[in-house]
DNA sequence: GCCAACGTTGGC
DNA sequence: GCCAACGTTGGC
């Protein structure tokens, strides 16, 4: 088991979409370190669900519902691929990047390190502690 | 709206 | 192969 992390900007495609969606094609990711961690990714790993631009945060749990597979938005560009994901679960407070930022465990994210990267591998230490974080009966 | 970080492109 | 120019992402 794996754990992930994608963003997406909640104007263009937010949590709300995803459950009314039910499922997701991740599509449009355009960036080689972005694509090798989709085809890195296997079914049923767990994903965070990242607000960026608006309301930043990870805001839920999602799970891969299929693995890599060639994008069919660029059919004839056969560098790029797909994962689709399903909702699992909200958190029930969105863990902001504050939040992430202050936490000195979370120093080492991809997220804070590198944050224009759009799909990226969380440990699973950091993943349970995010997860933590979002329960509201946690004291943060 | 601004700007820093970063990736890509293209000229040499 | 280097590097300047440019476009995009994403935080503030």
């Amino acid at each position: 088991m794996n754990y992930w992390l994608v963003k997406s900007e909640p104007d263009v495609y937010g949590w709300h979409h995803f459950i009314e969606q039910g499922r997701a094609v991740w599509d449009g990711v355009r960036n080689y370190q972005a694509r090798n961690n989709l085809k890195a990714m296997q079914l049923d790993d767990h994903v965070l669900f990242y607000h960026s631009v608006t309301n930043i945060g990870v805001v839920g749990l999602a799970k891969v519902a299929r693995e890599a597979y060639p994008d069919p938005t660029v059919p004839d560009d056969l560098r790029w691929v797909v994962v689709e994901l399903e909702p699992v679960m909200p958190l029930e407070k969105i863990v902001s990047l504050a939040q992430i930022k202050a936490e000195p465990l979370l120093a080492n994210l991809s997220l804070i390190r590198q944050s224009r990267l759009s799909v990226m591998p969380v440990r699973p230490d950091e993943f349970e502690l995010i997860l933590k974080m979002g329960q509201s009966t946690s004291a943060m």
